[in-house]
RNA sequence: GGGCGGUUAGCUCAGUUGGUUAGAGCGCCUGCCUUACAAGCAGGAAGUCGGGGGUUCGAGUCCCUCACUGCCCA
């Protein structure tokens, strides 16, 4: 690739081609190390996987951006870094997706039956699952892909029936009948966390329930009226006087005409609704939980679909909904119903398809919890896991401590199906990792292998040992875990991050550290840290949804600004635990600085073609660490070094504590704000190549300026991976030291003292600013170069401007710099610490104007002078304050001391004149 | 109901264990096509740090309280 760019940056010209480059060239693959005790250090990541069925969204691309630029960074720094891809089989969306493509062609999956089913959706898989993983190569992830997984692979179903039957074995795993939240729609169970609660303007319904005897009756409260056709007791609480009588009594039920019992139960709580509660064991779990306690047996009225069943008597056949209408048109008929009072409930939907959920009296497959959270609590205690921000542990602490058994079955045919058989003659059940010939318990083959499959986050909980080879010992298991870190967001923190805890800690405790000594908790831990991120939320910090229709689609804003500016704009806007309020305007920005950084690199590109028409060829070969500037450099050589390591300091420290924005806006800041704006303008003047100028000084310019810009690439590539490389490529014309910047060493901060070269720099810096102002204040015209006239009091200052007048006088344009033997009283002096100046022009100073600004100044410098004077009077203060800072307070006393006399100074020359 | 967070410039956000003059990007105002870049350059304006109280020599930062607001769990 020759050096010349196209003037004006087009990320759409580069991005795709290098998005191939890295993955074609197989950039980012690992090899399985061979000796798994002497290994360099390692970094390792698992790619929190997204749906098969999913594309790509902002929470995605800020996960994979962050993700992306802490393994490029590890990378560089020359850490064996691996990053693994994957995705997650999703059974319920997944089922769903190819559910209603069946349903297009007139079709469902019964008709199919179970085979062919999962035959269609594997099929769908092949063509479209893998969606999200291309679109992620496109955002330049450097991950292994020689390593992806899909959570249905063989590999990983072999090592899920592995885990399930361990747990089985060691008594973890039951199976038995209680309530579990039914989606009707979907028509499974799912676990807790997969239903949504929402609140919502509801009715609470008051029903008499006549006595048996017809000697009264008692009212109850519901929510839920269709339900009482399941009714086996109403609760009262036993303190509650009202009730004491009724202990014991029946009462027959109304619409059914069953009797059923009034008892006493904790459970009623006298000041809601009427204190009376009904009974519905088959349909609520609070309400099964009190069937239990007295034995009482549940009746089911609804079947899978929430329609009432046979047990529903006349309401057979009816959906819930139109059950409840009809229900309390009947109860009204009889006078039952008593009143009706608007009530805010909470409803919990699926969290997939929204339907509203059905608590269900069903058989289902649970892990008793309780023994993988004590581990998972203590590997959080112990510190062998930390997690940033740190207050996502107590969330994580409080939700395991309340921790309910899980339900892993789920009614569905996309899944690891269970690896449990059950015997037709005996009724008994078989556990087995392989299809078993015979009944355990009967001998008998009449076995049918248990229809339920896994819960998808049973599968996904084990990946970060199962993706390396468990429950193999492997020398990549043996390698690479525990992972270092986990990054995602919070919304699965229970989901995953918490089941990973409690699986790794589960299974990795057994198996031996790789010199054959046995495993620790801290080592049995999935990963040793977690960085929990944000949500990217829309510009007006809505969150985003399909519903509300603002979602912002990341591909779409790529193609605008470049892949580029929006990983910027992510990571700039990552501190944590903040949301990100997603900003199109910082995106543009974002593009902007692209923009600068490829025209910089055209610039020296254009220098160096310039010099190679002199007849000088700079030497790219050696790092350019080794030609950077040494003590004797000039001072803008010295000193840009000196921000390149400062910048690279602040980098490390960053990154190592998650923060992506203090990172990036570092490095943005020196980019533009100290490489282009100064060091560029500064050095321009040193590049003379043509004859009669001094060719070695040109020579060292280009050379360093070629250096720090190209340790300035590699300290921006981990954020702008496709810019950095392709300008990087470009320099070397094609034959770059590797074969990607990625792989080139980041930049290192230094342990030398960089503070010299940047305060003497500050100095120049501050006197090219002043002269500008004074010439804008006084309406030079833009062009024109004035004389500018300079008083310094120590002589050193003077040397120190003197000796770098050169750029002094280009960058704020001065024609000359004469210094003044004399404090300077012309009127609109402008006054630093270290020296005074004044521009020489025939324009008659705006007296007014510059008495207003003088005065500005030195209200505001007398102000903080007689707060400062009051601090340093106060004895308190200075016997308590640290030195340092009464220190810094007397010096910054002493400066304001001299500023106050000069503003003085200052606006007496201007009475002086204004008298004239 | 329980828990966790937020409130700093017009907007979006930083501000580490309290310590010298509260920062950035975008936007805004003014002047410039100065041949790397108008996606640019230079200069500028803009904040009683949500209200009140307290601790302290010292509070944007710690405590209490009120208001508003977001999220998680039930």
């Amino acid at each position: 690739m020759p050096r010349d760019l196209p003037k004006a940056y087009d990320p759409t010209a580069i991005e795709d081609r290098w998005a191939e480059y890295w993955v074609r060239e197989r950039l980012f693959e690992v090899p399985t190390p061979q000796d798994s005790i002497a290994l360099p250090p390692i970094f390792t990541m698992l790619l929190p996987p997204p749906n098969v069925t999913g594309r790509l969204h902002m929470g995605h691309m800020l996960n994979q951006t962050e993700m992306d630029i802490l393994t490029r960074w590890h990378r560089m720094r020359g850490e064996l870094s691996l990053w693994i891809p994957g995705t997650d089989h999703a059974g319920i969306a997944t089922q769903m997706m190819v559910e209603r493509k069946l349903a297009d062609e007139g079709k469902t999956r019964q008709q199919l039956g179970r085979e062919a089913f999962v035959e269609r959706v594997w099929q769908w898989k092949q063509e479209y699952g893998g969606a999200i993983l291309g679109q992620m190569k496109r955002l330049g992830a450097s991950v292994d892909w020689s390593r992806e997984y899909f959570t249905m692979d063989e590999r990983l179903s072999v090592a899920v029936k592995e885990a399930f039957v361990r747990l089985h074995e060691q008594g973890l795993v039951y199976r038995g009948a209680y309530i579990v939240n039914w989606c009707p729609r979907c028509q499974t169970a799912i676990s807790d966390l997969e239903v949504v609660h929402e609140e919502q303007q509801g009715k609470l319904y008051e029903i008499r329930y006549p006595l048996a005897d017809g000697s009264g009756s008692i009212t109850v409260a519901t929510t839920r009226p269709e339900t009482m056709l399941g009714d086996v007791a109403v609760v009262v609480n036993p303190t509650d006087a009202r009730y004491t009588h009724l202990h014991g009594k029946k009462l027959r039920l109304p619409l059914v005409g069953r009797e059923i019992p009034v008892l006493p139960d904790e459970w009623a709580q006298p000041e809601f609704g009427t204190g009376a509660v009904k009974v519905t064991p088959a349909h609520d779990p609070n309400d099964f939980a009190i069937a239990e306690r007295h034995k009482l047996t549940p009746i089911a009225v609804m079947d899978e679909t929430a329609h009432m069943n046979a047990e529903a008597g006349i309401y057979a056949g009816l959906d819930r909904y139109e059950a409840r209408k009809q229900i309390l048109t009947d109860l009204e008929a009889q006078g039952l119903l008593v009143e009706i009072k608007h009530h805010v409930n909470s409803i919990g939907k699926c969290d997939r398809c929204k339907t509203v959920v059905e608590p269900r009296l069903s058989t289902q497959w649970f892990i008793r919890i309780q023994p993988l959270a004590d581990k998972a609590i203590e590997a959080v205690e112990s510190g062998a896991i930390r997690f940033t921000p740190e207050q996502y542990k107590k969330t994580y602490f409080e939700w395991m401590r309340n921790i309910h058994d899980w339900c892993i079955s789920r009614q569905l045919w996309w899944g690891h199906r269970i690896p449990a058989w059950h015997c037709a003659d005996c009724r008994e059940i078989t556990v087995a990792r392989d299809t078993p010939a015979a009944c355990v318990h009967c001998g008998r083959t009449n076995l049918m292998q248990e229809t339920d499959v896994l819960d998808t986050w049973f599968s996904s909980g084990l990946l970060p040992f199962t993706v390396f080879g468990w429950p193999a010992q492997t020398p990549d298991l043996a390698a690479f875990y525990p992972t270092q870190l986990l990054v995602t967001g919070f919304d699965i923190l229970f989901f995953w991050v918490a089941r990973m805890i409690m699986l790794g800690c589960r299974f990795m405790l057994d198996v031996p550290m790789p010199d054959g000594s046995k495993r620790s908790l801290a080592d049995a831990v999935p990963f040793r840290e977690v960085y929990i991120h944000a949500l990217v939320r829309d510009a007006d910090r809505q969150k985003m949804s399909k519903t509300k229709g603002n979602v912002i689609d990341p591909i779409d804003i790529i193609h605008r600004y470049g892949t580029d500016a929006v990983r910027f704009t992510l990571a700039s806007m990552a501190s944590p635990g903040t949301d990100i309020a997603f900003s199109e305007a910082r995106t543009e920005g974002y593009r902007a600085f692209a923009n600068k950084i490829w025209n910089a690199a055209r610039f020296i590109f254009m220098q160096m073609e310039r010099a190679k028409e002199a007849g000088i060829e700079v030497d790219l070969s050696s790092r350019a660490e080794s030609i950077l500037p040494d003590g004797d450099a000039p001072l803008e050589d010295r000193w840009i070094d000196a921000c390149l390591k400062r910048c690279a300091a602040e980098v490390h420290k960053s990154l190592e504590s998650y923060r992506f924005d203090d990172a990036a806006n570092c490095i943005y800041r020196f980019f533009w704000g100290e490489f282009c704006d100064w060091y560029l303008e500064i050095v321009k003047l040193r590049l003379e190549f043509g004859k009669g100028s001094d060719r070695n000084a040109a020579v060292q310019a280009l050379s360093t300026l070629i250096a720090v810009f190209e340790a300035a690439l590699r300290l921006l590539s981990p954020f702008m991976p496709f810019l950095t490389e392709d300008i990087w490529h470009a320099l070397y014309e094609s034959r770059p030291p590797q074969l990607s910047i990625a792989l080139a060493p980041y930049p290192e901060p230094s342990s030398a003292d960089l503070q010299v070269a940047i305060s003497v720099m500050a100095m120049l810096q501050s006197v090219i600013s002043d002269i500008r102002n004074l010439r804008k204040e006084q309406n030079v015209p833009e062009r024109e170069p004035v004389p500018v006239w300079l008083y310094a009091a120590d002589d050193r200052t003077r040397q120190t401007i003197d000796r770098s007048s050169g750029f002094v006088r280009r960058l704020s344009k001065a024609s000359e710099l004469r210094f003044s033997e004399a404090p300077l009283n012309t009127p609109g002096v402008r006054q630093g610490l270290e020296y005074q100046l004044a521009i020489e022009y025939s324009q008659p100073v705006d007296a007014a104007a510059e008495r207003e600004r003088l005065t500005k100044d030195m209200v505001k410098f007398e102000k903080e002078m007689e707060s400062k004077q009051k601090q340093l009077h106060n004895d308190a203060f200075l016997a308590k304050a640290p030195v340092k800072v009464v220190d810094g307070l007397r010096a910054r006393a002493n400066e304001l001391t001299v500023l106050i006399e000069k503003t003085r100074t200052a606006l007496d020359a201007l009475d002086t004149v204004g008298s004239r």
